[in-house]
DNA sequence: ATCATTTACGTAAACGTTTACGTAAATGAA
DNA sequence: TTCATTTACGTAAACGTTTACGTAAATGAT
């Protein structure tokens, strides 16, 4: 294959131990010797190989990511973040995603601990206690990221679900809103579904605004369609409904499509405001008003938690990010 | 740390080399030594070491894979599918993102070569000469997606660029269009750029519909404000365009953003057409006719052919995949 | 000049596997 | 029963590094 550090040792005449300490910066040999092994590995187009180096020093340089799917915004932002940070410290990430199915979950662990990543990203979904079980045993440091766990200690990043969607609500309200109605998504998410839900729900009845079933409808998900099936179904129990809040972005843009189907204009006729300040929600006609997580910042943030855990050994302590109203044209005042 | 096959072996009375041999179920053992070892396993909880595999196997079933960013839908939908092809197949797959920057590139080949993937797949950017050399020094299987290199014989998975943005001006002429624009990516570039200039214009030529400088804006990138900025100028200089064809999806949704702005309805007034079919292009407002490139399809054939490679050991065909109109509404019929 | 210390290396074990080779016991054929 | 063959293992080398330990030469102090 290619040329080992025997190779270069012999072509320099020094022992294997000297070209080691060398490409390493360890000291203990003299410049002369240096040049000239530094040569010889110019000369052979020497690498190191990492796998070896893996071996005996028990760390990989290679974190692992868990995600349920690839193919999202969401998911797309966080990942860059992670692979930002992950690089600047020398690492390498390996993606995974889990489809959130729990056997596929368990296999992707089983490989990344078999391949001896030095820790795990674990993002936007339930640790259940399967999984749980099964990395501690492994003794794999690991970090939430937009997900939390309320039974076991670990470390997480993520915003304030209940806080943000409270937020959200009460700009609506600020805006002189006072029908407000909201698309959630799944109600039996404890992570993303009920914070939202309950944080929505808290800042209408903290102001007097009149709150019952048919202010909110409960999706399947946080999708596109879930969006414009959830304008549909909104108006029908909430006609008079002049602002919604949607659980996602995807969802807000789901319902500004329904509502360009119906005929009703936003923000004129309706507000519409969304959730997690994707890409496409500057995209959007009109441009999405957003409660905005830092995604990117977020995923940063999770790896160089990783890492500085892997460094130090101390559990390091979970953040809350800050959230962040972004206004853009989808929400009108009304006076 | 963890338990090693010492371990297993000692505490099942048998020899490393048994132990091993039954890891791998190569026979050589008798059925009760083997559920022996199997329940020393299951008791230990012990995962065998791939670090230390891959050592001695020379294999890490590690695919590294090559981005100019990540936070796109493109690569996003692209990387779905090369990760679920390589899962299928055991392997796991190593993200970079390298800003199309080369120095960063460099330094990303020179980690995965380190860390002795199994290949890489080079996708969505040009194969520079550096580039090239690197890797071939280094004998890593290399497969080229979303792009093509014109001076080396690297296989490549990809759609026909010129025949598909032919297909799409010959689609909005077969809808009655005269007065046709575009609005192009980086005209430098030859392998999104150029040849989807110069299939529009080859679509336009053989079907006897005048042509000047005044029918093709060229932005500097394929993005949403490349788009907005397009549309303004294309209707500067062509102000009776009645179909406009973006060289992305991400350009035509700028148009449709900027058109917006500028009360221009779509399609009613101004029909606009895209090219990736990205998930935002069913999401936009009309939702968006657009030439569809097979993303996750395509990502699973890179990763495919390159797992095959690895097998067998010769360099596989090249492989073109079909592209195809996908009709949504931002394109209207004219009489 | 002598001795202690430092410098500049080399040797060999270790990391956790796989596998070529060897061998004793079991099996089968005659 | 005897010999050949097969079965079921064990031993040890190898993969490419890092590093503890040892040591001869160089340097410095006196």
């Amino acid at each position: 294959m290619s040329y080992t550090i025997k190779d270069v040792a012999k072509k320099a005449n020094v022992s294997i131990a000297t070209v080691s300490r060398i490409l390493n910066g360890q000291g203990g040999y003299s410049e002369k010797t240096k040049s000239k092994v530094l040569q010889v590995i110019e000369e052979l187009g020497y690498q190191p190989n990492a796998v070896a180096r893996g071996l005996i020093n028990k760390r990989t340089h290679t974190i692992g990511v868990l995600f349920p799917k690839l193919s999202s915004s969401l998911v797309t932002d966080l990942l860059d973040g992670i692979e930002k940070a992950a690089n600047d410290n020398g690492s390498s990430v390996i993606v995974c995603h889990t489809e959130s199915n729990g056997e596929k979950t368990i296999k992707y662990l089983q490989l990344l601990i078999e391949k001896r990543v030095d820790g795990i990203i674990f993002a936007s979904e339930i640790l259940k206690e399967e999984y749980h079980q099964y990395i501690t045993k492994s003794k794999m440091p690991l970090i939430l990221l937009s997900t939390e766990s309320y039974a076991y200690p670990v470390p997480f990043v993520k915003v304030n679900d209940y806080h943000a969607s409270y937020s959200a609500a009460k700009y609506l309200m600020d805006k002189g809103h006072t029908k407000i109605g909201m698309i959630s998504g799944n109600k039996e998410d404890i992570i993303a579904g009920k914070p939202r839900i309950e944080g929505f729900q808290k800042a209408l009845s903290d102001h007097n605004i009149p709150l019952d079933d048919r202010n909110i409808v409960f999706s399947r998900g946080f999708t596109f369609p879930d969006g414009v099936e959830g304008l549909k179904k909104l108006l029908d129990q909430f006609p008079d409904v002049t602002a919604i809040f949607g659980a996602s972005d995807e969802i807000a843009i789901g319902a500004l499509s329904a509502a360009y189907q119906l005929g009703i204009k936003v923000p004129e006729d309706l507000s519409v405001m969304g959730y997690d300040n994707l890409q496409l929600a500057e995209m959007s006609i009109p441009p999405l008003t957003t409660v905005g997580q830092p995604l990117a910042k977020m995923g940063e943030t999770a790896a160089k938690m990783l890492l500085k855990m892997l460094e130090t050994g101390e559990v390091p302590e979970s953040r809350i990010m800050p959230h962040k109203i972004i206004e853009r044209l989808s929400v009108k005042e009304r006076k």
